[in-house]
DNA sequence: ATAGACCTTCCAGTTACAGTAAGGTCAAAG
DNA sequence: CTTTGACCTTACTGTAACTGGAAGGTCTAT
């Protein structure tokens, strides 16, 4: 299967896909005419990636992960410590998001909004 | 003032502020001797650029409110549009991570996590 | 034969810096 | 007077994970 077709199936642009080959992620066969030819079995590898991309792992977790997901002697204790990891971060960028969307709801609110230049953003962004 | 103080006044690494300069957002003098010399008016633009950044404005973002807050005739509506739309994207980020969070949560919380190969987070994945 | 939809590789750009190298300057100590 | 160490300068590279574009080859249908 060429890539745009691959790419169709797994939920992932051709460019993304050609990337992935780039930094070692999969390794689709070649047809006579040099294009890229995508088995199931790539297939499949592309549309774990895509899932954990989605699910905000970095791509070097997703190293990881495939490695786990390809090792059928692995413990669920490693997969589960990556996982565990991604959510701490995760929840770190959540605490960290709502505050300031905290301090910027606060400012939008109490800004007029109108054509005069008096604006607390502004005053609270000046003040650091 | 040089620009490792100016740093520890402002709260910006050396570099950050090199680079503020690099793409225009300051513009220090210069001593005879070519170090950067910071006033208390870019002290003071620095202090303000700080305070935006760490309420999640972007660079862009940044400029345009260093214009408003120079203008003195600027309309309040024109700041508060820049921090809604800033508001509702930080939002929308809040939204798409707490979704991250939920799936990954439940997955960890499935996960024996032990020296068996049994996982199910490495079986949603694959799913897509 | 040709049009258009694919495919290929390679290079540049994105965000907001951080790291490092090579070298100039300054203040204090020996 | 020199040396040391802390500071400063510019310039180049690297980061994450792609995206866009250029130049050119291939395939299919007309």
């Amino acid at each position: 299967m060429n890539i745009k077709d691959a790419g169709k199936r797994v939920g992932l642009p051709p460019k993304t896909i050609r990337y992935y080959e780039d930094i070692g992620l999969v390794t689709p066969d070649r047809a006579n005419n040099g294009y890229r030819d995508f088995s199931d079995a790539h297939l499949h590898k592309l549309t774990f990636l895509a899932r954990a991309r989605s699910l905000g792992f970095s791509i070097d977790d997703c190293r990881d992960l495939l490695a786990l997901w390809e090792d059928q002697d692995r413990a669920s204790g490693d997969v589960r410590a990556i996982a565990k990891e991604h959510l701490a971060a995760i929840e770190a960028k959540i605490a960290g998001l709502q505050d300031m969307r905290a301090t910027l709801a606060d400012l939008v609110q109490s800004c007029a909004g109108d054509a005069r230049p008096d604006c607390p953003i502004i005053e609270n962004l000046q003040r650091g």
